[in-house]
DNA sequence: ACTTGGCACTCGGGAACACAGAGTGCTAGA
DNA sequence: TCTAGCACTCTGTGTTCCCGAGTGCCAAGT
């Protein structure tokens, strides 16, 4: 059904639009990419592309334009990924490099892949799932207060302000603190629930209110911050870009966390790390059609930690999107790693 | 110059301007407001409001719009600020009492003020200048590295990863740990320079390089982070709203950090806890020509913490606006006082 | 069987134009 | 000092017209 030559045509169309956004025609497709044929030729093929849904037409006589289909079959089997170059490499390393924290990590991660690709860049914050306890510390704040502080492998911090249901001296806290530690350092967040679900037991009675409501704010701490947290930068970038749909739905949804949640979630694919495209209409949220997805996973080796992509007009340049995504995931991943 | 009834005009040229975002004309000024004169009268006014500058028109032959000078005199003469309704006190109330730390307070303000304006919120941490040190925690990592944890009584944590120069075992960890508590516990933030600075040569020789490096992190940390971060939401009420100047300079000077801070510091004066208001080319930054920027202070008592406020088009609703952030500011501040 | 050149057809978008309506400034009179 | 009337000046809108790009189709060529 569709022959090489017509995979040409169809690559050209999508490479046309995408450098100059204006439907294009079968003259100024012969002409600039030599597929030594004629127009009428080219013409030919266009008809038979359209008829399978792969470009499409804006008003009878205008040029045409790809369709999601069109640029599904384009991202798929007519571009591969463009690598960065040596200096934008270079640049990538060295901005990483700076960051003094987890905090600064994703920061500077998110405004680099946004200025790269001159798009909007979302980066879920590492999941706190898969890390491992480095620390927990509880601090005294006041006779009836304490803050506990959970210190993550990946150096993420999380704090709560406990109010307790009575008067604990800063001795027996110390004591509490060291229980926890023995019982939970190193080990897994997600096996957390499972270690502590017997350590009121082992301890005297008199501590047991306390301990209770320690580990309920802690195992809370756990699930509530799940994977909830997400930034994303480069919202101006949208301003020159057309959207089918208004600019204004597509801010609405940038900040809602659980719609962007759900984005990039939905694109995890059983090998993670690959990257995932979704287009246009393929988008569940109606806000978003119109915008593509450029997204994978990052972390080390298949301990995925969180995902982190680009999103832009279907209309976008994805080999080079998809170059610099996968390239930013991987010296994260590195930068991860070496914390 | 000015009589009361020019300055009546003025009032109902804004007040219909903000309303309904045309040109206001003689005829509708005088019949929809019963200035009780004709319509004549009132042109007569116009002309001599826009002769001192306070109206314009956009062409000849279309109604009059206010200039900044003249949303400035409606503002500090002719408006005065609007109370929330009691609706609303009672949501933003039960709104931010659901915060769990310092990192959720902040963000709850920042969509809460966005979604009561309907316009952009900017929201700055808490400054750690005026907090004062709750405790310090020094959690070894590895052999050679350790995690610094600063907390503050505003319930903020600040970490950093220390690389040391040299092993060192847990129970000197633990005895500097003891030592920079003992120095620094319950001191203003300000201050951490003056008192550690001594703290080297009170310590034993072999201790001065590690506690050298610590301290360098620490001092590093207070200054680095002093009042840096900054929080904004709502960007999606920009969509609707044009700006003189374009959507895309709004976007990218809320991106810039330095920019918006400058932007929410520059309108600082002798009492923090006013609001403030910048309108349109009053504000240096030429990509925010057209916009005007509410703000004040939060924090306790006349111990200002930092700012917050929103952003709009210079032809906002500015009593309601200034109701609306001064209400929020004094429901953060409660809340930080209680934590 | 595919490719090519030719040709008539269709539409979108820009230019030219006219026109109604809103709003103004001015002047003369109450 | 206010008001009424009037001439004037715009913008925005609707209409018309035309050009050009691009198409689809057909018949001829390879």
């Amino acid at each position: 059904m569709l022959d090489d030559r017509k995979l040409a045509v169809l690559r050209a169309i999508v490479e046309d639009y995408v450098s100059t956004n204006e439907p294009v025609g079968s003259k100024a497709l012969a002409e600039r990419h030599n597929l030594k044929v004629s127009p009428a030729t080219v013409r030919n093929d266009m008809a038979a592309l359209e008829e399978e849904g792969y470009i499409t037409q804006p008003h009878t006589s205008a040029g045409r334009v790809p369709t999601d289909k069109g640029y599904r079959l384009f991202v798929d089997r007519l571009s591969q990924v463009k690598p960065l170059s040596g200096a934008e490499r270079r640049a990538i390393e060295t901005f990483l490099a700076g960051a003094v924290d987890l905090d600064d990590v994703v920061t500077r991660t998110v405004r680099l892949l946004a200025q790269l690709t001159r798009q909007v860049a979302v980066v879920q914050y590492p999941t706190l799932t898969r890390s491992t306890v480095r620390h927990v510390e509880l601090v005294p704040l006041a006779e009836r207060r304490v803050m506990l502080v959970l210190i993550t492998n990946t150096g993420r911090v999380e704090q709560r302000v406990i109010e307790l249901p009575e008067v604990v001296e800063d001795t027996r806290i110390a004591h509490l603190r060291a229980v926890l530690n023995a019982c939970l350092d190193g080990c897994g967040l997600a096996s957390v629930p499972e270690l502590v679900s017997d350590l009121p037991e082992r301890l005297p009675v008199e501590d047991r209110p306390v301990v209770a409501t320690i580990l309920s704010v802690l195992l809370e701490t756990l699930v509530e911050r799940h994977d909830e947290k997400i930034v994303f930068a480069g919202a101006a970038n949208l301003a020159g870009a057309d959207f089918s749909v208004g600019l204004r739905d597509v801010l609405e949804a940038l900040e809602e966390q659980v719609v962007l949640m759900r984005l990039l979630g939905e694109t995890t694919t059983d090998t993670p790390s690959a990257l995932t495209v979704r287009i246009g209409s393929e988008n569940a949220y109606t806000g978003l059609r119109g915008t593509s997805i450029v997204a994978t996973g990052y972390g080390q080796g298949d301990n995925q930690l969180a995902r982190l992509g680009v999103l832009g007009p279907t209309r976008m340049d994805y080999p080079v999107t998809m170059g610099a995504v996968r390239a930013v995931a991987r010296y994260v991943s590195q930068i991860l790693a070496a914390s």
